[in-house]
DNA sequence: TGATATTATGTTATCGATAACATGTTAGCG
DNA sequence: CGCTAACATGTTATCGATAACATAATATCA
């Protein structure tokens, strides 16, 4: 039952006194508390079911310094990793019990960073989840600031970093098991387009590809690859300036599927027979791409496990740090897995 | 300045005796009130700096009854639509001094949305967004609940209904754009893959279909439309449905751009001359499909901006309600826009 | 020059709960 | 039968702020 009168909130005293006990009796009732009669316990429960009575969580985070509220940061919600992330942070924080406060940052900035932190803080969030890539220098704050924040924070997608906690999906593997197919399936020449290489992901994508590449003696220089922004417009062009520096190029890895499709249908227009004369193979592995023509090979990285994870993190970093014993902080990595499609056969 | 100390919280007090005032004189200089002398005030916020004193807002919350903070309850977070709408209802929250509480629905079940709304409630919450589909009956709830919350709540895609405050994109004049530009191109015999008709947005993105084709006097029984559930993969399995039912079709509007998608891969596999043999139109407008093979032509609609006029309406709704003023319930509709490619031409 | 505004600041009550402590009752045991 | 432990409940202080009211010192005006 809702509240049945909408103009005056319901209290506990409001209950106490229906009930001719003490507010704290009423407390312990709705705690399951020690020490209740039966007939009090049923007495109270029946007028907290009568006047439809609902404890104030925010005096009780008041009251007792703890908020059972998660912040969560986020930067590129209207892409679709960002959100899929979320929504592992939404399930998973539901399931314990913890609600979620919401701060979406419209560009990255440092000061905005703190009142970002600061008003989180001040509605007593029992810890932080940072939802929002490593670009550039712009975890940089992290270091110096880490100490000053009271409650625990957990960075997703953020490079490791000592004394800091962290959950990222492993991009270098990720890229290591794409190369490693091409070169199973026979490939030797193999281009690359990457993410903006200010990202942490992009730049850990072109490493897997570089390295596997070099050790397994073919060719990473300049020319074999190109570099663009996560989106469709940028990988078609990205792909015909590949096209041009490496045109002997047999197969190619492109940081994320949308690109890939981009690089797709230009394929398709030039008459590029894919896999036969070049093999594609995408990263994210988003639920389209196994409806692109050809259907794509990619790498899929579960961002929904990858939410759920940070969450179950923190919630015990926060139990931890209720029974006052310590962390360890710790950087985890969640396994990316192939997908073969027609893409790459 | 964060916390400096992150062992304890500094308060108000703390402050106020740091500067030799009383607690009332630095919550005049923090809320820039009435009457303070320019010393005291200097002296305070040199204090506050000192101190990196932040207050709480939790604490102010429940003294003003009020907290800045709107409850977002979402469904399907994973998919674009929402987490675009979510952008939208972030950004704008941000701009006018709003924090969001969210809860995300993991299935419909009416047990579940008494409990999500008291959750907000207890946390005060001065308002609720409802982002989720009006699905079936998911709904019905509204009209003997609304009443007993206290505060206002403003729906998204949700079918206009009396009292309730509502915003939603158009979708039946969105189908109608669509089915016009079809018919413009000279198509007679459009088919149409559906949305699961038990979502109002499909319905009326199907109605627009059948009574523009019904008033041009053009064929729409049944072999002419298919179901799909929203997915690349059902939109597949329509597609060959129709392709069966309905083979002289010369057109087909499919209800979102990830199950028009399918809908090319198997006119490239078939060789189905698009446009020439078949006009594709979808809808939703989703980043990628302007890199469709070939490009599609669909329905745009500002999912951001929709989440944008929500926060917008509901912080009138609030203030209003603060002045005790009363705000005539109304329910609003976003235009489309068509977006013509090559899929269509 | 006394009355009234205006400015500046402090005191007390309050928001809605829980924590800590206090007190009274009943039951069990030697 | 008296003493202690377990049970049951109430009282007071507290969380961190603001609202409402009170008071004191100036400034303004008739």
């Amino acid at each position: 039952m809702i509240l049945s009168d909408r103009r005056k909130r319901i209290t506990i005293k409001d209950v106490a006194q229906a009930a001719g006990v003490s507010t704290q009796t009423v407390s312990r009732v709705m705690n399951k508390f020690s020490y209740v009669s039966g007939e009090t316990r049923q007495r109270v429960e029946t007028v907290v079911e009568q006047l439809g009575y609902r404890p104030s969580t925010l005096a009780r985070s008041l009251s007792q310094q703890r908020s059972y509220t998660l912040g969560v940061v986020t930067f590129g919600l209207k892409y679709i990793g960002p959100s899929r992330t979320l929504n592992g942070v939404a399930d998973k924080a539901d399931e314990l019990g913890y609600m979620l406060l919401m701060k979406e940052l419209d560009n990255f900035n440092t000061n905005r960073i703190d009142d970002v932190i600061d008003s989180l803080l001040a509605r007593q969030v029992d810890g932080i989840v940072w939802v929002a890539p490593e670009i550039g220098d712009n975890h940089a704050w992290v270091e110096e600031r880490m100490q000053e924040i009271p409650v625990p924070v957990l960075f997703l997608a953020m490079q490791p970093r000592n004394g800091i906690h962290s959950v990222a999906t492993d991009n270098f593997q990720g890229a290591v098991m794409a190369i490693q197919h091409l070169l199973d399936c026979g490939r030797k020449k193999i281009g690359h387009i990457s993410g903006p290489l200010s990202w942490w992901e992009a730049d850990e994508r072109k490493r897997g590809w570089r390295e596997t590449l070099d050790s397994a003696g073919f060719d990473t220089s300049e020319k074999c690859c190109a570099e663009g922004n996560w989106s469709s417009a940028s990988g078609e062009q990205a792909f015909i300036q590949l096209l041009g520096s490496f045109p002997e190029m047999d197969a190619v890895f492109v940081a994320n599927d949308q690109m890939a499709l981009s690089v797709l249908r230009e394929t398709l227009r030039r008459g590029i027979n894919v896999p036969e004369q070049l093999a594609v193979i995408g990263f994210d592995n988003i639920p389209e791409s196994a409806y692109f023509y050809p259907s794509l090979t990619t790498i899929s990285q579960d961002l929904q496990l990858l939410g759920e994870q940070a969450v179950q993190s923190i919630v015990e970093m926060i139990q931890a740090r209720q029974e006052n014993k310590s962390v360890v902080e710790q950087s985890r990595f969640i396994q990316p897995n192939l997908i073969v499609r027609e893409s790459s056969k």
